[in-house]
DNA sequence: AATTCACAGGACAATTTGTATAGTGATCTA
DNA sequence: TAGATCACTATACAAATTGTCCTGTGAATT
């Protein structure tokens, strides 16, 4: 028998109308909760209850702004791989969450190395965060990569869209 | 009284109050405007117009719903880098997009590969997945990665704590 | 010196939110 | 099978927020 849990059987934790909300804000933000009762056509209540229930959930952790990098002058995005001393993880983590320019850290199979996404505000100031993050003690080897065009942007509309298809009995 | 002076220089596409607007915005991502110029200490016509410009140079591109997959049942990460023929880039991106649980694809230097970020349900499910980005035409090798633990998750914020520090050099 | 800008501070109507309450059908439970 | 729940519809109302528009004041620009 599993662990604790509330009602373990049909509960997916989102179905169809919650997908429908989220690909409604994803769309349009900005909406309130009445306008998107409104949109789809159920009562304000509803969607008031399914809002708090996805974040109750922990599906829907917020809405924060969503700043374009590009427009704020860091044009270039880069990738980098980062073998590190065995057993030093955290504290490197640590040295590269202290950059600025480190947007995102994750530690990967392969030799436990870390896996880094980066901004610069050119080729200059990429070399400069590269070599911060050389700079930072345990990083063993860097390999950089720049990112030349993003064909398909952070997503999770597909996931979304696919529980429509659902059996909605 | 203390006004702003800075605003010589329209160059940079963000100053101070943008900025801590942004901050706050992440912090609290549903807070109305007129709870934003309290919080700030400015006028509500200020921050309104603060954030029009901001979306209209492009900066601010949004408020989407933040999606937890991992509460949505996608509890595993992982990152691939595709080799692929060459000149088929956009052949192979479409195929790669037409597949729910790509959730990011990054054209990079290196040997005009792509870096891919996907998501899926389970171990057996991911190797679904794999096998689902094999069978894209045109994708020679593909070399995964499981994403065990993120220690710096997306994150903008020290980018715009910086510009608070005035005008650097 | 004149003009333009960004911002503070205020005013007002229309809309939205926060919160309740009642009614209905479906599902779960003893 | 008779309750008891649960999710949703439909309403209601006060309080708060939004969309706009205006005025006045410094500071920067011309």
């Amino acid at each position: 028998m599993p662990s604790d849990q509330q009602s373990e059987h049909s509960d997916q934790p989102v179905d169809e109308l919650d997908a429908k909300l989220l690909l409604l804000l994803t769309d349009e933000p900005r909406l309130g909760v009445l306008e998107c009762s409104r949109r789809l056509g159920v009562a304000r209540g509803t969607v008031q209850a399914r809002l708090d229930r996805l974040v109750e959930r922990g599906v829907l952790t917020g809405f924060p702004p969503a700043v374009d990098l590009g427009a704020m002058g860091y044009g270039l995005t880069a990738f980098a791989t980062v073998e590190i001393a065995q057993g030093r993880r955290a504290e490197v983590c640590e040295g590269l969450a202290a950059i600025s320019e480190v947007c995102e850290v994750h530690a990967t199979t392969g030799q436990g190395d870390l896996f880094v996404r980066m901004v610069a505000r050119s080729n200059a100031d990429l070399q400069r965060v590269v070599d911060h993050i050389v700079d930072v003690p345990h990083v063993r080897r860097l390999s950089t990569s720049i990112a030349l065009s993003t064909p398909v942007p952070p997503r999770v509309r597909p996931l979304l869209e696919r529980v429509k298809g659902r059996p909605p009995k």
